[in-house]
DNA sequence: CCGCACAGGCGAGACGTACCGTCTCGGCGC
DNA sequence: GCGCCGAGACGGTACGTCTCGCCTGTGCGG
């Protein structure tokens, strides 16, 4: 009904899906997003172009698929639930909610000032703030699971009593973040772990149990 | 230096500058940014390409000064000065400081869900992410302005003995703009009103002076 | 203060290039 | 042998540059 007709998956070749992320993540991070074309990552692929328009509906789908990927085998890579990278994992709980807030937000902040990382996702956010489908699948798919980490500690801290019990997880989680991207996107005051610590410091100074 | 050849602006056509503001602003709301281009705004300016192509480097640029044109332009029209975001001026001081940025930000929530503001400022803000120099101009001359008057209220807040005189008001904006900002360009969840409310008397209490 | 001369911005559009997205081939692997 | 594959031709669109005369604002000389 959507589409007039739906490729067979199970005939898919692996080894054209690997080689195309592998040539669009390269392109980008060598010649940045925009000069980055559909035929460049097909050329530098070894790859027809239709065997590219055949499985993604835009440029910026196939580096999105492309950038799970690469998610998915570093968090494969890393073993276990190893936490730091942007594949990430759950929010170390040592007790001390200040700082495990302050070691995610530094990684974070350092991700930020990565250029291997910093590109391809500004690339991915601004195609999302646009393309509403496109941004739904990055959202879903990369930001949300994220999200839930921080979302999980806070509500660990809740039952731990370092928290207050009416404070709502989802607000505080984006007092931690918000500000964090809005500085990223805007470019208007240098990333530190500096800012990033003091942003914990400030937020947890609202989420303090009251008397 | 930087440019082999600068035109000379005092004998710029002002009647062409209008013509290609409006053409450019009226093609953006009718069938999007992607689908808008130069040569479109051209035609529909009845303007020739290298006018646009002599004052402007590039599409974002053009719709940058056709919105802050307008912006201008609208500020005027509301009666005095006072120069800096869209519409928007110095926030009100009633001495009620939470009641006072539940209005602002309650109005920032109705702007982000009307179309006419929402779909151009989502394609300067995606373009201004990617590119580091439309984004500083971006920055700069509209959102910058915008974030100093929470930073003049805070302080008057401060001196009034409402907030923490030891809290940076730098990062209690940030706390107010980032999360709102942060749900609007991912769409994570609705923006509403009762969310700004929120938002503001959480943000409060971390702000609240220490006994 | 006026009118003439001209540098240069103007509208229009031709031009070569790049990339788009579609389509059509054999060929080859599942 | 079905259908995905690599390869690339194809028409279309928009790019950014350029080349025309036309026309207008600026500045000079009277």
């Amino acid at each position: 009904m959507s589409d007039t007709k739906a490729p067979d998956a199970s005939r898919r070749s692996e080894r054209s899906r690997r080689a195309i992320f592998d040539a669009a993540l390269a392109l980008v991070s060598e010649t940045g997003y925009a000069r980055t074309t559909i035929e460049g990552i097909a050329a530098r692929a070894g790859v027809g172009k239709q065997t590219i328009y055949r499985w993604w509906p835009s440029k910026a789908a196939v580096l999105l698929d492309a950038f799970l990927d690469l998610a998915a085998r570093a968090n494969e890579a890393a073993g276990l639930d190893a936490p730091g990278g942007e594949g990430a994992g759950e929010i170390p709980n040592t007790g001390d909610l200040a700082a495990d807030l302050k070691y995610v937000l530094r990684a974070t902040v350092d991700e930020m000032n990565d250029p291997a990382f910093d590109l391809p996702t500004r690339a991915l956010a601004a195609e999302g703030i646009v393309d509403p489908e496109l941004g739904a699948r990055f959202t879903e798919a990369l930001l949300e699971p994220q999200l839930q980490y921080y979302a999980r500690r806070i509500e660990a801290a809740q039952a731990a009593g370092d928290v207050d019990p009416d404070a709502d997880p989802r607000i505080a989680l984006e007092l931690l973040v918000g500000p964090l991207h809005h500085r990223w996107a805007h470019r208007t005051l240098p990333l530190t772990h500096g800012y990033a610590d003091a942003l914990v410091d400030q937020v947890l100074r609202g989420l303090a149990p009251r008397p």
